[in-house]
DNA sequence: GATGCCGGGCA
DNA sequence: TGCCCGGCATC
Protein backbone atom coordinates (compact mmCIF):
# COMPACT_ATOMS: atom_id res chain seq x y z
CA UNK A 1 0.00 0.00 0.00
CA UNK A 2 1.93 2.50 -1.07
CA UNK A 3 0.50 6.10 -2.77
CA UNK A 4 2.36 8.43 -1.23
CA UNK A 5 3.50 6.98 2.26
CA UNK A 6 5.57 4.25 2.69
CA UNK A 7 5.15 1.33 4.45
CA UNK A 8 2.73 1.16 7.45
CA UNK A 9 5.05 2.21 10.48
CA UNK A 10 6.32 5.44 8.37
CA UNK A 11 2.86 6.06 6.21
CA UNK A 12 1.27 8.49 8.39
CA UNK A 13 4.66 10.08 8.17
CA UNK A 14 5.73 10.14 4.87
CA UNK A 15 2.19 10.37 2.51
CA UNK A 16 1.96 14.16 2.26
CA UNK A 17 3.81 14.80 -1.21
CA UNK A 18 0.11 15.63 -2.80
CA UNK A 19 0.20 18.81 -1.16
CA UNK A 20 2.61 19.73 -3.67
CA UNK A 21 1.98 16.97 -6.42
CA UNK A 22 -0.76 15.27 -6.77
CA UNK A 23 1.04 12.56 -8.26
CA UNK A 24 -1.71 9.69 -7.61
CA UNK A 25 -4.96 8.62 -6.86
CA UNK A 26 -4.47 8.72 -3.43
CA UNK A 27 -4.12 12.22 -3.77
CA UNK A 28 -6.59 13.87 -6.28
CA UNK A 29 -6.51 17.57 -6.14
CA UNK A 30 -10.22 17.89 -6.05
CA UNK A 31 -9.54 16.51 -2.86
CA UNK A 32 -6.72 18.10 -1.51
CA UNK A 33 -8.52 21.44 -2.33
CA UNK A 34 -11.28 20.59 -0.25
CA UNK A 35 -9.18 20.16 2.69
CA UNK A 36 -9.24 22.43 5.13
CA UNK A 37 -5.59 24.02 6.04
CA UNK A 38 -6.08 23.55 9.69
CA UNK A 39 -6.32 19.55 9.63
CA UNK A 40 -2.72 19.24 8.84
CA UNK A 41 -0.56 17.80 11.26
CA UNK A 42 2.85 19.02 11.80
CA UNK A 43 4.40 16.25 11.09
CA UNK A 44 2.95 15.21 7.60
CA UNK A 45 4.08 18.75 6.93
CA UNK A 46 7.42 18.29 8.19
CA UNK A 47 6.59 15.12 5.66
CA UNK A 48 5.84 17.28 2.41
CA UNK A 49 8.21 19.70 3.06
CA UNK A 50 10.62 17.05 2.80
CA UNK A 51 9.08 15.27 -0.02
CA UNK A 52 8.63 18.48 -1.70
CA UNK A 53 12.56 18.72 -1.64
CA UNK A 54 12.71 15.68 -3.91
CA UNK A 55 11.32 15.20 -7.08
CA UNK A 56 8.65 12.71 -7.10
CA UNK A 57 9.06 9.61 -9.33
CA UNK A 58 6.43 8.25 -12.14
CA UNK A 59 4.41 5.93 -10.11
CA UNK A 60 1.90 3.33 -10.68
CA UNK A 61 -1.21 4.21 -9.22
CA UNK A 62 -4.29 2.15 -8.13
CA UNK A 63 -7.55 2.63 -6.77
CA UNK A 64 -8.52 2.10 -3.27
CA UNK A 65 -11.69 0.19 -4.49
CA UNK A 66 -9.59 -2.18 -6.83
CA UNK A 67 -8.19 -3.35 -3.62
CA UNK A 68 -11.01 -4.10 -1.92
CA UNK A 69 -12.84 -5.39 -5.34
CA UNK A 70 -10.00 -7.71 -7.39
CA UNK A 71 -12.26 -7.88 -10.40
CA UNK A 72 -11.82 -4.12 -11.23
CA UNK A 73 -8.11 -4.62 -10.08
CA UNK A 74 -7.51 -6.82 -12.88
CA UNK A 75 -9.45 -5.18 -15.44
CA UNK A 76 -7.46 -2.05 -15.19
CA UNK A 77 -4.18 -3.71 -14.65
CA UNK A 78 -4.50 -6.12 -17.87
CA UNK A 79 -5.49 -3.17 -19.75
CA UNK A 80 -3.23 -0.76 -18.96
CA UNK A 81 -0.38 -3.29 -19.82
CA UNK A 82 -2.38 -4.03 -23.29
CA UNK A 83 -2.44 -1.02 -24.31
CA UNK A 84 0.68 0.17 -23.47
CA UNK A 85 1.77 -2.88 -25.59
CA UNK A 86 0.17 -1.58 -28.32
CA UNK A 87 0.66 1.98 -28.53
CA UNK A 88 4.27 2.06 -30.43
CA UNK A 89 5.29 5.04 -28.27
CA UNK A 90 6.75 3.06 -25.19
CA UNK A 91 6.54 -0.28 -25.09
CA UNK A 92 5.98 -2.78 -21.73
CA UNK A 93 8.17 -6.21 -21.69
CA UNK A 94 5.06 -8.50 -21.18
CA UNK A 95 7.31 -11.03 -20.43
CA UNK A 96 8.15 -9.85 -17.29
CA UNK A 97 5.13 -8.73 -15.95
CA UNK A 98 2.67 -11.63 -15.04
CA UNK A 99 -0.81 -11.21 -16.45
CA UNK A 100 -2.18 -11.49 -13.07
CA UNK A 101 -0.46 -8.59 -11.52
CA UNK A 102 -1.99 -7.73 -8.38
CA UNK A 103 -2.41 -3.87 -7.75
CA UNK A 104 -1.34 -4.10 -4.30
CA UNK A 105 1.51 -5.54 -5.28
CA UNK A 106 1.92 -2.77 -7.82
CA UNK A 107 1.64 -0.12 -4.86
CA UNK A 108 4.01 -1.94 -2.87
CA UNK A 109 6.71 -1.17 -5.40
CA UNK A 110 5.42 2.27 -6.50
CA UNK A 111 5.61 4.71 -3.59
CA UNK A 112 7.57 7.61 -3.45
CA UNK A 113 9.87 5.91 -1.44
CA UNK A 114 10.93 4.06 -4.77
CA UNK A 115 10.85 8.03 -6.84
CA UNK A 116 13.02 9.14 -4.29
CA UNK A 117 15.85 6.24 -5.04
CA UNK A 118 15.49 7.01 -8.93
CA UNK A 119 18.75 6.90 -9.33
CA UNK A 120 19.45 3.90 -7.19
CA UNK A 121 18.09 1.00 -9.17
CA UNK A 122 19.28 -1.20 -6.54
CA UNK A 123 18.44 0.38 -3.75
CA UNK A 124 14.74 0.24 -5.01
CA UNK A 125 15.57 -3.47 -5.60
CA UNK A 126 16.44 -3.67 -1.79
CA UNK A 127 13.75 -1.71 -0.58
CA UNK A 128 11.38 -3.83 -2.42
CA UNK A 129 13.05 -6.94 -1.80
CA UNK A 130 12.58 -6.24 1.99
CA UNK A 131 8.86 -4.96 0.96
CA UNK A 132 7.92 -8.17 -0.10
CA UNK A 133 8.81 -9.86 2.50
CA UNK A 134 6.83 -8.09 4.86
CA UNK A 135 3.19 -9.12 4.55
CA UNK A 136 0.55 -6.45 5.59
CA UNK A 137 -2.77 -7.51 5.91
CA UNK A 138 -6.20 -6.59 7.41
CA UNK A 139 -4.95 -2.40 7.64
CA UNK A 140 -7.30 0.42 6.75
CA UNK A 141 -4.78 3.12 5.10
CA UNK A 142 -6.95 6.88 5.32
CA UNK A 143 -6.99 8.41 1.48
CA UNK A 144 -7.11 11.69 2.26
CA UNK A 145 -4.31 13.85 0.62
CA UNK A 146 -1.40 14.18 3.02
CA UNK A 147 -2.96 12.41 5.37
CA UNK A 148 -2.32 8.04 4.98
CA UNK A 149 -3.33 7.36 8.74
CA UNK A 150 -3.32 3.65 8.99
CA UNK A 151 -5.55 2.17 11.50
CA UNK A 152 -6.24 -1.59 11.86
CA UNK A 153 -10.28 -0.69 12.38
CA UNK A 154 -12.75 0.03 9.72
CA UNK A 155 -14.65 2.03 12.54
CA UNK A 156 -11.79 3.62 13.54
CA UNK A 157 -11.08 4.88 10.57
CA UNK A 158 -14.70 5.76 9.55
CA UNK A 159 -14.45 8.12 12.51
CA UNK A 160 -10.84 9.29 11.75
CA UNK A 161 -12.25 10.23 7.90
CA UNK A 162 -15.20 11.95 9.53
CA UNK A 163 -14.04 13.73 12.42
CA UNK A 164 -10.37 15.17 11.11
CA UNK A 165 -11.37 15.54 7.34
CA UNK A 166 -15.27 15.90 6.47
CA UNK A 167 -16.04 17.35 9.62
CA UNK A 168 -18.32 15.24 11.79
CA UNK A 169 -20.97 17.68 11.35
CA UNK A 170 -21.26 17.11 7.67
CA UNK A 171 -24.32 16.17 6.39
CA UNK A 172 -22.30 14.01 3.88
CA UNK A 173 -19.97 12.58 6.49
CA UNK A 174 -21.89 9.53 7.33
CA UNK A 175 -21.94 8.90 3.12
CA UNK A 176 -18.11 9.76 2.12
CA UNK A 177 -16.01 8.45 4.76
CA UNK A 178 -15.74 5.01 3.18
CA UNK A 179 -14.41 6.69 -0.10
CA UNK A 180 -11.71 8.33 1.85
CA UNK A 181 -10.17 5.18 3.04
CA UNK A 182 -9.19 1.73 2.21
CA UNK A 183 -8.87 -1.35 3.22
CA UNK A 184 -5.57 -2.93 1.90
CA UNK A 185 -3.83 -6.21 2.29
CA UNK A 186 -0.44 -6.42 0.40
CA UNK A 187 1.64 -9.65 0.20
CA UNK A 188 3.86 -9.47 -2.99
CA UNK A 189 4.37 -13.12 -4.82
CA UNK A 190 7.57 -13.88 -5.95
CA UNK A 191 9.54 -13.40 -8.85
CA UNK A 192 7.68 -9.99 -9.28
CA UNK A 193 9.70 -7.74 -7.44
CA UNK A 194 12.26 -8.34 -10.15
CA UNK A 195 10.01 -7.47 -13.00
CA UNK A 196 8.65 -4.06 -11.69
CA UNK A 197 11.76 -3.45 -10.84
CA UNK A 198 13.04 -3.55 -14.32
CA UNK A 199 10.62 -0.41 -15.03
CA UNK A 200 12.29 1.94 -13.18
CA UNK A 201 13.09 3.58 -16.47
CA UNK A 202 9.73 5.50 -15.72
CA UNK A 203 12.16 7.28 -13.20
CA UNK A 204 15.07 7.79 -15.22
CA UNK A 205 13.12 10.14 -17.20
CA UNK A 206 13.83 12.64 -15.13
CA UNK A 207 10.24 15.05 -14.72
CA UNK A 208 7.44 14.16 -12.30
CA UNK A 209 4.28 12.95 -13.58
CA UNK A 210 2.59 16.02 -14.40
CA UNK A 211 -1.23 16.39 -14.59
CA UNK A 212 -1.71 16.22 -18.59
CA UNK A 213 -4.79 14.87 -20.44
CA UNK A 214 -6.31 11.84 -18.64
CA UNK A 215 -4.19 12.51 -15.76
CA UNK A 216 -6.18 12.53 -12.37
CA UNK A 217 -7.40 16.17 -13.56
CA UNK A 218 -10.16 14.30 -14.89
CA UNK A 219 -11.13 12.12 -12.27
CA UNK A 220 -14.81 11.87 -12.30
CA UNK A 221 -15.20 12.45 -9.14
CA UNK A 222 -14.32 16.95 -9.98
CA UNK A 223 -17.49 17.55 -10.60
CA UNK A 224 -18.93 15.63 -7.88
CA UNK A 225 -18.33 16.37 -4.32
CA UNK A 226 -18.97 12.56 -3.29
CA UNK A 227 -16.53 10.29 -5.79
CA UNK A 228 -18.44 6.75 -6.65
CA UNK A 229 -16.54 3.75 -6.61
CA UNK A 230 -16.43 3.56 -10.59
CA UNK A 231 -14.44 6.41 -10.42
CA UNK A 232 -12.05 5.76 -9.01
CA UNK A 233 -11.62 2.64 -10.90
CA UNK A 234 -11.35 4.44 -14.03
CA UNK A 235 -8.76 6.78 -12.55
CA UNK A 236 -6.83 3.95 -12.30
CA UNK A 237 -6.85 4.23 -16.48
CA UNK A 238 -6.21 7.21 -16.66
CA UNK A 239 -3.95 8.00 -14.34
CA UNK A 240 -1.09 5.41 -15.04
CA UNK A 241 -1.23 5.25 -18.52
CA UNK A 242 -0.27 9.45 -18.83
CA UNK A 243 2.26 8.58 -16.49
CA UNK A 244 3.93 6.30 -18.61
CA UNK A 245 3.36 8.18 -21.94
CA UNK A 246 4.70 11.42 -20.32
CA UNK A 247 8.40 9.41 -19.75
CA UNK A 248 8.93 7.94 -22.62
CA UNK A 249 7.90 10.78 -25.38
CA UNK A 250 9.68 12.89 -23.68
CA UNK A 251 13.05 12.54 -25.52
CA UNK A 252 10.60 13.31 -28.84
CA UNK A 253 9.32 16.39 -27.21
CA UNK A 254 12.42 17.94 -26.13
CA UNK A 255 13.96 17.45 -29.94
CA UNK A 256 10.78 19.71 -30.95
CA UNK A 257 11.19 22.63 -28.18
CA UNK A 258 15.03 22.74 -28.60
CA UNK A 259 15.72 25.39 -30.64
CA UNK A 260 18.67 23.08 -32.01
CA UNK A 261 16.51 21.64 -34.69
CA UNK A 262 17.06 24.20 -37.07
CA UNK A 263 20.21 23.00 -37.28
CA UNK A 264 20.00 19.44 -37.09
CA UNK A 265 22.28 17.30 -38.63
CA UNK A 266 20.96 13.64 -39.65
CA UNK A 267 22.50 11.05 -37.93
CA UNK A 268 25.99 9.25 -38.93
CA UNK A 269 24.18 6.45 -40.46
CA UNK A 270 22.97 8.78 -43.37
CA UNK A 271 26.18 10.34 -44.10
CA UNK A 272 27.95 6.91 -44.41
CA UNK A 273 25.11 5.69 -46.48
CA UNK A 274 25.47 8.86 -48.80
CA UNK A 275 29.42 7.82 -49.58
CA UNK A 276 28.31 4.68 -50.61
CA UNK A 277 26.55 5.52 -54.04
CA UNK A 278 24.21 7.72 -55.51
CA UNK A 279 20.85 7.19 -57.08
CA UNK A 280 17.97 4.33 -56.56
CA UNK A 281 20.37 2.05 -54.40
CA UNK A 282 20.81 4.81 -51.78
CA UNK A 283 17.73 5.99 -51.76
CA UNK A 284 16.39 2.67 -51.04
CA UNK A 285 18.45 1.96 -48.65
CA UNK A 286 17.87 5.02 -46.83
CA UNK A 287 14.26 5.57 -47.38
CA UNK A 288 13.38 4.86 -43.84
CA UNK A 289 16.37 7.00 -42.37
CA UNK A 290 15.38 10.40 -45.08
CA UNK A 291 12.09 9.93 -44.14
CA UNK A 292 12.91 10.45 -40.60
CA UNK A 293 15.48 13.33 -41.89
CA UNK A 294 12.44 15.01 -43.53
CA UNK A 295 9.88 14.10 -40.36
CA UNK A 296 12.53 15.81 -38.04
CA UNK A 297 13.51 18.43 -40.32
CA UNK A 298 9.92 19.52 -40.60
CA UNK A 299 8.58 19.11 -37.58
CA UNK A 300 10.56 22.56 -36.08
CA UNK A 301 8.61 24.66 -38.93
CA UNK A 302 5.44 23.32 -37.07
CA UNK A 303 6.38 24.88 -34.10
CA UNK A 304 7.36 28.46 -35.35
CA UNK A 305 10.56 28.34 -36.14
CA UNK A 306 9.89 28.91 -40.15
CA UNK A 307 12.79 27.92 -41.40
CA UNK A 308 12.94 27.32 -44.94
CA UNK A 309 16.25 25.82 -45.95
CA UNK A 310 18.03 27.86 -48.63
CA UNK A 311 18.51 26.18 -52.37
CA UNK A 312 21.49 24.22 -51.95
CA UNK A 313 24.62 23.76 -54.62
CA UNK A 314 23.51 19.89 -55.43
CA UNK A 315 21.99 19.27 -58.48
CA UNK A 316 18.79 18.11 -58.12
CA UNK A 317 17.08 15.57 -60.47
CA UNK A 318 15.10 18.04 -62.33
CA UNK A 319 18.40 19.72 -63.39
CA UNK A 320 19.96 16.08 -63.88
CA UNK A 321 17.58 14.71 -65.65
CA UNK A 322 15.22 17.73 -66.98
CA UNK A 323 12.12 18.22 -67.04
CA UNK A 324 11.24 15.59 -70.09
CA UNK A 325 12.58 12.67 -67.81
CA UNK A 326 10.83 13.13 -64.55
CA UNK A 327 9.83 9.85 -64.32
CA UNK A 328 13.41 9.63 -63.88
CA UNK A 329 13.54 12.16 -60.83
CA UNK A 330 13.14 10.52 -57.18
CA UNK A 331 10.20 10.65 -56.14
CA UNK A 332 10.46 13.05 -53.32
CA UNK A 333 10.99 15.22 -56.39
CA UNK A 334 8.26 14.06 -58.24
CA UNK A 335 6.00 15.08 -55.56
CA UNK A 336 7.39 18.34 -55.45
CA UNK A 337 9.20 17.46 -51.70
CA UNK A 338 12.91 18.01 -50.90
CA UNK A 339 15.10 15.67 -53.11
CA UNK A 340 16.09 12.30 -51.45
CA UNK A 341 18.65 11.54 -54.40
CA UNK A 342 20.58 13.86 -54.34
CA UNK A 343 20.07 15.55 -50.94
CA UNK A 344 22.05 18.59 -49.69
C1' DG B 1 11.13 32.77 -64.75
C1' DA B 2 13.21 28.59 -63.01
C1' DT B 3 13.93 25.91 -59.20
C1' DG B 4 13.36 23.69 -54.63
C1' DC B 5 10.28 22.23 -51.38
C1' DC B 6 6.87 23.14 -47.47
C1' DG B 7 2.27 22.50 -46.35
C1' DG B 8 -1.91 20.62 -47.21
C1' DG B 9 -5.52 18.14 -49.69
C1' DC B 10 -7.15 13.86 -51.69
C1' DA B 11 -7.90 8.89 -52.46
C1' DT C 1 0.62 6.10 -47.16
C1' DG C 2 1.17 7.48 -51.69
C1' DC C 3 0.33 11.04 -54.73
C1' DC C 4 -0.34 15.58 -56.26
C1' DC C 5 -0.27 20.52 -56.30
C1' DG C 6 -0.65 25.48 -54.55
C1' DG C 7 2.21 28.64 -52.98
C1' DC C 8 6.31 30.64 -51.20
C1' DA C 9 11.34 31.45 -50.97
C1' DT C 10 15.41 31.56 -53.37
C1' DC C 11 18.33 32.02 -57.27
Amino acid sequence: MLCCGQEAPNMTEICGCSKINPCCYYCPPLLLSSRSPGSVEMDEIMAAMVLTSMSCSPVVQSSPQSLNDPVPDMECGGGELSDSGSSGYWSWDHDNVSPALSLSVIEMDSSPDDGLHTELEQGVELNVAKRSKSSFRGAYRCLWPSCGKVLTSSVRMKRHVRVLHLGSGSEQSHREEDFYYTKFSCKAPPGLVPALSSHVPWASCGSPPRPGPGSCLQIPSSTSSSPSGSGSSRCLVCCCLPVFQACTPLQVTVSCHNPAPCCWTPPPLTVSNQSVSIGEQWLQQNSATNRLTTTRAASPSRSHCSFRKGRGEAKKCRKVYGVERKEQWCTACRWKKACQRFPD
